[in-house]
DNA sequence: CACTAAATAAGAATAATTCTTATAAAAGAA
DNA sequence: TTCTTTTATAAGAATTATTCTTATTTAGTG
């Protein structure tokens, strides 16, 4: 799968990758991603804008929301859903969860496969197909405890 | 339980739960609360102000958003988060989950006492004391289909 | 009824994101 | 390679969602 190769390797693939979405790989998308890949906290838009320009002094707000939008529809990140205004970001790997500290705001992945697995309660079928679990765990991380 | 008691008669409490929390109760307040208690979708903070502006013609937009801030501080009420960019609110009531429709972007509310119940994975206690488990689950409703 | 603190309306201000347009640069063809 | 076409970018304007400021009004209390 597309996503397991992003875990192994995921800048060198990303060339590759581009290509077959009909993407074109420009400096400004190679740089962007691999920031998020090498980011391990969720990083906002502006806030990645802010890593980039030490390294793209010209990249502009407007690219980084434009691309992270383009990588997002094309499943290579995800949008993190927060009760912020801001949207957090990460680059798609194994399905996971997140915690988020109400206190430091810090969001935080984890593994559930048992919950993947779970079906959803009897009533629900009859209300559409609904699949994708998205859980967000909130309460206050270690360190602000 | 005071969201119990909301269940069962939401306005006819509601002047009662603001005095206990020191609030004052203006016509605003009723209003927006008891619009929110009504609906059956789950209405932003634009919509809302539509609806209401009807029978509140003065009304300002800025004061539904104050308002929904502070019932929401004070656990009234819920902010819903999607990945949209307009939050969605909603009457505290038992817990529930959220499914969202992504094609009509329609919320609906579930309970899955359940993965209330289940204990987070063992690994995810040396990470911090989390508990509020808020579940969405993404897919095309009924309609949609 | 009068007082005081809190809430409101109105519109300005801010923050986050998206759009417009002219320029630049990938990808593919010659 | 160079040319062509098409897509992506930068810059700044525009839009959207939300919050703030300030003057006015009003709920709660004595």
């Amino acid at each position: 799968m597309v996503i397991e190769k992003m875990q192994t390797d995921k800048i060198s693939t990303f060339q590759q990758l581009c290509r077959e979405k009909g993407l074109r790989v420009t400096p400004q998308r190679i740089e962007i991603f691999r920031a998020l890949a090498a980011s391990d906290d969720h990083p906002t838009a502006e806030k990645l804008h802010q890593r980039l320009v030490e390294s793209l002094p010209t990249l502009s707000l407007d690219t980084v929301y434009r691309t992270l939008g383009t990588f997002s529809a094309l499943g290579l990140i995800n949008k993190v859903e927060t009760i912020e205004s801001q949207a957090h970001f990460e680059v798609s790997h194994a399905h996971h969860h997140h915690l988020i500290c109400e206190r430091c705001k810090k969001i935080i992945d984890f593994e559930w496969p048992q919950l993947d697995d779970t079906d959803l309660p009897h009533e629900t079928q009859s209300l559409g197909r609904f699949d994708k679990k998205s859980l967000i765990v909130y309460g206050i991380c270690r360190h602000c405890l």
